[in-house]
Order: structure tokens, then C-alpha cells, then sequence
DNA sequence: CGGGGGTTTGAGTCCGTTCAAAATACGTGG
DNA sequence: CCACGTATTTTGAACGGACTCAAACCCCCG
């Protein structure tokens, strides 16, 4: 059954998605064991590196995607080349659903950020889950409606508020996920993408975030040495969103 | 049971939704005879006038509405006055299933641009149609899907495209819905809102709105007087969008 | 006829872009 | 471990599209 010369490669030991660490996050809670049990059965299971690209734009749908572990970038780009990054999905999130539910086919590309081990539950098997499992449907449909909530927020802010601004929201969001505190207090996150795919994601140009970073140096809001940001006050940080009256 | 006080005026007539013109095109074609009957009976139908708002950005979310007549702007503002104008929604379509689904508080506000008759569900009735009728879900996860991805095409294009490439696009998709054509074999366009909505719709701002009108008056592509645009030649729109070299 | 919202116009400015080049990090093979 | 080639990041300088602020203009309605 498995293609053990198909690359991207199948993981060695495919993980149960009854052990699964991120599925009390994802979609699948409300799964029973018995619909665990198919869910388990279904899944196709592959490893990605860094910057292989998963599903690319105009590709057919062939199911949702569940990320076992890892970071996954969702890139939308135009005919003149260029692209917005649409969003990251991380460790314990689906994606593909957008287009699945939409009958179409990808609108927007899926490249591994990270390493990353990902499963894909295929159409029959799907359609399977959700017609035995109607909260199934109805997690996805959260799950796309705080999307779209996310989608418009991002238009909002993108007309109003300065690059710099924009810069700063993105780090308290990516501190949840990749920030850590050090011995001296000092928050550090590693950013899991490059400068261009931050650009892209803010809507501007690599150029523009580099400039962007060295005036936030400048005013000690943070430092930065390639991928890893040290902030060593939060607060400053906060300011940059919401500035206080002094 | 009904407080004939109350304003926005119920309207004298409520139609049914077995007559409603508008139910082939909406998601609740999916619906049985006998569910119709519910959704007849549960229904809330009010009518507003233009500029009224019908749900404001905070407002708890009371159900899903639906658009007998009219067109309806949805419109999101920050703390600052910023605003951005999400969606347009017309004759036979719903709204407010975004933040019914994912469970918050309206995180936009909806506004009549033209005289409205508006239909509430309610959620105890909502909620009894979704659970006797999967296929209702269903449709609702493939509203949201094109909403999404809507959404992620509107911000590539406001990062990618120029003011006056994305006001091609608008007068394109709105010739479909409030054009027509007149003797002289011109297209008629009558907007259905006014500058500042437009501005709002393409993240610019009125002011632009009117310099880049005034542009694409000399360079013959339309003719713009209040809110009736005249397109001679709609080749010369198609070409603002896509440049063909010649 | 006198508001008053909406629209248009003007002038000046700024933020972000573009293009180009230099500097730096990164991976790979010798 | 170093050298080399490539990709990424940073920096500079000039430009430009859209914004801001402010005033004039229109048109509709009372």
C-alpha cells in the first residue's frame, strides 16, 4: 500500500490520531472512537522540509490537511508574481478546508516553514466523517467564520495602520507560539519565516521591514539578529499598538 | 404578537418564503416543505430605509438575516474611524451567519444603502433548521468558504493593484447587478451607494476616488455623472483590468 | 433661498516603493 | 574547516501614488 519511493517521504512511524498531542486543539475533538478509528485508518501521512511546497496554487482539492507538527505558510499569488501571505497554520491546525468546502479548486499555495509532518485525510473518507458526525460541520464552520473575521480584520488594518504598526502586532501574535523568556527576562521569539515572507504577510516589501526593523531598534523596542527577536519590555512593544498619552 | 409600534416597521405584507423570489438563489433552497413552513413561521421581517443601520458593530448576534429587497452594506470600523467596507450583500442573500457561527458579537456593522425588506431568523428556530437539515450547514460552510476566499482576492488586490485597476473591478462586478444597457448600446451603470463607500470598499479614500474617476473620464473609459456611470465601450474597462498590449 | 451633506479640486507632504548595489548569512563540496 | 556560490538582508537614493488638510463647489431638500 505505501509508495516507499514517494517523496515527500511517508513519515516512518505514522502517529495514531488517538495519541495525537494536537487533536484536543483541532477540529477532530469532537471525532467519537469508533469515527476516530476511520479518521486513523484514512489518513495519508508525509513529512515535508523547509520551503517544499505542500499543495500549490490551481492544484485539484483532494481533502484537508491536518499539520501533525510544524509551521505551514498559505501564499496567494497573482499573475505579475506577486503574493500575499495569507496565513500561517501551525502544529494541531487544518488547512484546506477553505477550498474543500468551496468546491474549487487551491486558490492559494501551502509551503512547510519548518519541518514538518502533515496528513491528509482525503474527500471520500471526509465526506464520510461529516455526514456520521454533524459537529464536525459545525466545527469547520467556526473554524472558517473566525478565518473570514481574521481576513477582514487584516483588510481594516492594512488601510490603516502604518507598516511599523502592523510589524508589532505580528510579533505579539507570533510571541504566543514561538517566544520564550530568557534568564535575564528578556523575551526572545524565533521567527519561523524570512523577511520576505513578513512582508508578505504585511502587505509591503522586504525593504520596507528591514527599515521598519532598525527603527524599532532605534527606539529599543526590540532587537533583532536574523530570525531571533529580543524584547526585553514588553510594554514598549504594546505601546506601538496602542500609544499611551505620556 | 407583533408591536406594531416598533421601528424599523414590520412590513405590512410579511411575504412568504414559499413565494419569495429570492429563496432559488439563497442558501435555503436546500430546505423540505415542512422545514419551509418553520422558517415561514419563525421569520422576523422588518424594513429599513436608507442609510439605516440594521446591526451595529458590538451588537450581539441575534441570528441570520436575509435580504427580500435591497442592498445591504457590511461595514467594519476600528477605535480610530477607520473604516472598511467588507462586503455588499443584495436581494436573496444572507447575512450575519459569519459572527453566527463563530460565536462573538458582530464584528462588523450592517447598513441599508437603498430602501430594504429584511427577513430575521432567529437562533432557537436557526438552530432547530441546521440540526433536522445537514444540507443547510453545508451550504453555509460554502458561503463562508467563497467569503473567504473573497477576502484573502481583496487583500492581494489592494497590495497589488492600483486604485484605478481595482475601481475597474468594482464597476465590473457591480455592471452585473445595477447595469444595463440603453439605445445608444451604452452600458448604464446606477451605483448603489455613494463615494465615501466606494473609497471605504476599495481601502482608499473619497478623495482619491473622485482624482481617479476624473482620470478614467479623459481617458474616455467611462463617464461618471452622480451615481450613473456610462461605459461606451466596455473593451476599454476590460482593458484597465488586464492591459493588453497592442 | 439658505442650509448641509456629499463631491470635487488644489497644494504640499509622507510613507512606502523601486531599482540598484553592497553586506551578510547559509549551505555545500573540496 | 575553509572557500565558494547562492540566497537573503540591508542600505542608499530617487521617485511616486495616495494621503492630509482645506477650501470651493454642487445639488437636493426644506
Amino acid at each position: 500500500m505505501a509508495k516507499t519511493h514517494a517523496f515527500p517521504g511517508h513519515a516512518p512511524n505514522p502517529l495514531s490520531c488517538f495519541t495525537c498531542q494536537s487533536r484536543s486543539r483541532s477540529e477532530w475533538c469532537v471525532l467519537s472512537d469508533e469515527d476516530l478509528d476511520l479518521l486513523d485508518q484514512a489518513k495519508v501521512t508525509k513529512t515535508y522540509r523547509p520551503g517544499q511546497i505542500i499543495i500549490a496554487q490551481g492544484d485539484p482539492c483532494r481533502g484537508i490537511y491536518c499539520i501533525e507538527s510544524g509551521t505551514v505558510a498559505l501564499r496567494k499569488t497573482d499573475a505579475e508574481g506577486n503574493s500575499a501571505l495569507v496565513r500561517l497554520a501551525h502544529a494541531g491546525q487544518t488547512f484546506g478546508y477553505r477550498t474543500y468546502f468551496g468546491r474549487g479548486e487551491f486558490t492559494s499555495s501551502a509551503e512547510a516553514l519548518e519541518p514538518c509532518t502533515i496528513c491528509l485525510i482525503e474527500t471520500p473518507s471526509l465526506r464520510r466523517l461529516l455526514d456520521h458526525n454533524p459537529a464536525l460541520g459545525f466545527k469547520f464552520l467556526e473554524h472558517l467564520a473566525h478565518d473570514l473575521a481574521n481576513a477582514e480584520e487584516t483588510i481594516l488594518q492594512n488601510v490603516s495602520l502604518p507598516v511599523r504598526t502592523r510589524l508589532a502586532h505580528l510579533l505579539l501574535t507570533l510571541k504566543d507560539r514561538y517566544g520564550s523568556v530568557d534568564d535575564a527576562g528578556t523575551l526572545v521569539i524565533s521567527l519561523p519565516m524570512r523577511r520576505q515572507d513578513i512582508a508578505d504577510l504585511l502587505g509591503t516589501r522586504a525593504e520596507t521591514i528591514a527599515r521598519t526593523i532598525r527603527t524599532l531598534e532605534q527606539d529599543q523596542v526590540a532587537n533583532f539578529s536574523g530570525r531571533r527577536v529580543m524584547i526585553p519590555d514588553l510594554d514598549n512593544l504594546l505601546d506601538e499598538i496602542d500609544p499611551v498619552d505620556h
